[in-house]
DNA sequence: AAAGTGCACAACCGCCTCCAC
DNA sequence: TGTGGAGGCGGTTGTGCACTT
């Protein structure tokens, strides 16, 4: 025997809601509120589901939503809890006035997954894909580890081509900032194939990928993403997708601002896990100081010369990867929220 | 102008959790 | 303590619109 429906489906009316019943769910709603939802669509004459009609007042009617574009500053919001929460959306929406869970699960799966995955992270554990490819790549023999980076390549192969050819308006700087513009121009130089050499491409983000990988690990630094992507090194030395881009999403991705954390497990081979962020801590232990997990006001970069931006954009990439701090400073009303 | 494609959003499905009995 | 129903939740699908070819 399955599982009792939850109404008879043959009785009722499915797919788009017209505005008549809209009219009538949201009246019967002002009248009698949402007691039950099983007796709400029989008493307010309509031929729903409860469980639709629920869907509907929660997602559509109900007074207080919010409708529209997302602001910024909601945006970081949800990819920072994201970050630390996966796809738990109704936690993440409880954080936002106005937003349903619906709302912020389109809005991840529609827009935030690839601008995360333009700048070269990973929107699952929001570390940039090199990291993810070393730390696989730590645990492989070296004939293995060629394999993987072939393996990667066809993972990856088609959304960063669509990326690189379809999606360039998303590297774009904001105006007025020429330096910007360089940083911004080698790495599209780098990685923007022309239409018609796709292959070429294709081989440059091959070796990049099969450079990174092959980062010995236990060469300076246990993280081959943080020598690569933070130490100055040259850029014929760091000419992969990860290293360019690296630098370049930082400095260069001004209007989403996404700063990686430093996950403090690294090294070990073993995935972040949500609850390494133990209720009513802050993960910081490091008071006073500019935090990877802090949020940046978009002002905060807007003003200033050519020479202090490009200072900017370096001392961002210390920030990034050279902090002790384990996970993002979060808001103390977050924290108490228990993560199991 | 028409067909094809991609995108955003609404809605549905099925599993899970909570709670009354 | 076990059970069943209601509501909550996240994943997935459907649909309409805009844009491209």
């Amino acid at each position: 025997m399955g599982r009792i429906p939850c109404c008879e489906k043959e009785s009722v009316k499915r797919g788009q809601w017209t505005p008549e019943e809209d009219n009538k769910l949201a009246s019967y709603i002002a009248q009698h509120g949402t007691k039950n939802w099983r007796l709400i669509p029989k008493n307010a004459g309509l031929q729903r589901c409860g469980k639709s009609c629920r869907l509907r007042w929660t997602n559509y009617l109900r007074p207080d939503l919010k409708h529209g574009e997302f602001a910024e500053a909601e945006e970081q919001i949800i990819v920072k809890l994201h970050s630390v929460v996966g796809n738990r959306w109704s936690l993440i929406a409880a954080q936002l006035p106005g937003r349903t869970d619906n709302d912020v699960k389109n809005h991840w799966n529609t827009k935030l997954k690839k601008k995360l995955s333009g700048m070269g992270i990973d929107p699952v554990t929001h570390k940039p894909f090199s990291h993810l490819m070393a730390e696989i790549a730590t645990t492989l023999a070296p004939p293995q580890v060629a394999h993987l980076a072939e393996a990667a390549l066809g993972c990856f192969k088609d959304e960063m081509l669509h990326l690189l050819t379809k999606k360039r308006i998303d590297f774009s700087p904001p105006s007025g900032s020429s330096t910007q513009h360089m940083i911004m121009d080698t790495a599209v130089q780098n990685f923007i194939p022309s239409d018609d050499n796709n292959d070429r491409t294709i081989q440059r983000i091959k070796l990049g990928l099969s450079r990174a990988i092959m980062q010995d690990p236990n060469n300076g630094s246990d993280k081959s993403w943080d020598v690569m992507m933070s130490s100055g090194l040259a850029d014929h030395q760091v000419d992969g997708f990860a290293g360019t881009m690296g630098r370049t999403y930082q400095a260069v991705v001004d209007e989403f601002r996404y700063d990686v954390p430093n996950y403090g497990n690294e090294g070990e081979g073993s995935g972040w896990s949500p609850s390494m962020c133990t209720a009513g801590s802050t993960c910081n232990d490091v008071p006073g100081e500019q935090l990877p997990g802090q949020l940046h006001e978009k002002g905060d970069e807007d003003e200033g010369d050519e020479e202090e931006i490009a200072k900017d954009a370096r001392k961002g990439d210390e920030m990034l990867f050279g902090s002790e701090c384990m996970l993002w400073d979060l808001p103390d009303d977050l924290t108490r929220i228990p993560i199991v």
